[in-house]
DNA sequence: GCAAAAGTGTTGTTTTTACACCCATGT
DNA sequence: ACATGGGTGTAAAAACAACACTTTTGC
């Protein structure tokens, strides 16, 4: 997680009332939610990371779950809070809780650089577990913010990522095989895509995804067989050939 | 979960050591495992359920994590403890945790009818996530045993399911489904079948699960062209007609 | 030889793949 | 007119489905 410090609290309270928010135990302990945010532009994919400026390592953006809230409605509050997103689809795809998996516990650092001090037996120094939650999003669309908790948001290549605490580099592998696994669901539910768009634009962010690449007319055809697409009118962009259509998903239907 | 009363407990300890149990931090609070254990034999699915005497709904067989415990070796203990079975192939698929699942919360009562007293605000009696895994095994290989807290162990078919504990039914369906779309993989991993199995038994299985019917031929066909099948000697078992091939399943392989 | 169940073959259909061709568009 | 990129067609290949036929086994 690593989220803790940017829970919905006001950002003009001290560090005194992030500590009382931590000791209050309005939290399901050892329990944390992590979200995989993909992000798709130009057809690079990347992925949502932060980074505290007294620390070295990048982690996945995640946060606590309410007592009184469910686990779902916390990782869709953690994702608004990160991207300022709403209604977006968010699914969950794996919990991870091997023993050894929050080992190098960053939460220590985080908290002695703030000069916030907990009981050494406080569960946020233990063992954590943590559901973690991925997302496929127009990363043009998001504002990354820097926050009132000096964090640096960024998208980063899944290819090139950088050092990461805790598991999460594991979490973002797996979070990556679940989207490709099911990409035809995350595409008609995720917002990416404008309302309309254009088969290749289609095609790109099928290609982009599954690092793989397809052919024109085959793709079409394909994609068009699952009956999901309805065609509406031309698009002419002023570019100097054939326009072509431009497709939504349809509503419901089949 | 509904676990607790069957942890690694000498059975011939007292209700005083179980509540010490319970009252210890050994556990992470909040925080379960549920096992959904789909039995086959003689071509009916069944999952096993559990149930104490003094309450009148069936649960899963689940159990908490102790701190010092991976989350998947708390899985493989419970399964242990319920079907003294070892080394099977055992998945998380699905981490349930909205608020409302545990409302019903059925440990008041159990424990009420232990005389076990626990303070009213015990992390025991509030809201539990659970974590759910599930596997496929033989059920003529295990044996059900009611245990020394008055349980009673039990096979059902999955369509003809009794009252259940909170959202075990859910849980449940959500298992089906998953070990559906992974039969492949769940079979292989499984020792469902024995070490070496005809194409009708494999077909069996698949029908059973599946819920759908094959022809046989194309059935071979299809499952012969995975290429993780390795043909034996014929199995000579006495009746008029053709011998069987067995199979095993290829040690590895691509 | 016969019934029963397993193995193999064959044919037609559907789906996938690769390649070719035609069509619209702005300069 | 022409280059560019989008749409459509089609033939070969592969996968799938349905059916028929042959083989083996114990009686």
């Amino acid at each position: 997680m690593l989220i803790l410090l940017d829970m919905k609290v006001d950002s003009s309270k001290n560090k005194q009332s992030l500590q009382e928010l931590i000791d209050t135990r309005d939290f399901v302990q050892h329990l944390s939610v992590d979200c995989v945010i993909f992000g798709f532009h130009e057809n690079i994919l990347k992925v949502l990371l932060l980074k505290y400026h007294d620390l070295d390592l990048w982690s996945l953006p995640g946060g606590f779950i309410f007592n009184d809230e469910n686990l779902d409605d916390a990782a869709f509050r953690v994702l608004y809070e990160r991207t300022h997103l709403e209604d977006i689809f968010l699914e969950q795809f794996h919990t991870f809780g091997s023993i050894d998996r929050t080992e190098n516990n960053v939460h220590q650092i985080l908290l002695k650089n703030k000069n916030i001090e907990l009981p050494k037996d406080h569960w946020i120094f233990q063992r954590f577990i943590t559901v973690g939650y991925c997302s496929l999003i127009d990363f043009s669309l998001v504002d990354t913010f820097p926050d009132a908790f000096n964090e640096t948001c960024a998208w980063f290549e899944v290819d090139d990522l950088p050092p990461m605490a805790f598991d999460h580099e594991i979490i973002i592998t797996a979070g990556l095989e679940h989207i490709r696994k099911n990409i035809d669901t995350q595409l008609v539910a995720s917002n990416l895509l404008p309302e309309k768009f254009t088969m290749k634009e289609l095609q790109n962010v099928y290609e982009t995804v599954l690092d793989e690449k397809f052919r024109r007319n085959n793709f079409q055809r394909k994609v068009l067989a699952e009956n999901s697409l309805e065609r509406l009118e031309k698009l002419f962009d002023g570019s100097a050939n054939k326009a072509p259509y431009l497709y939504r998903f349809m509503p419901k239907s089949k």
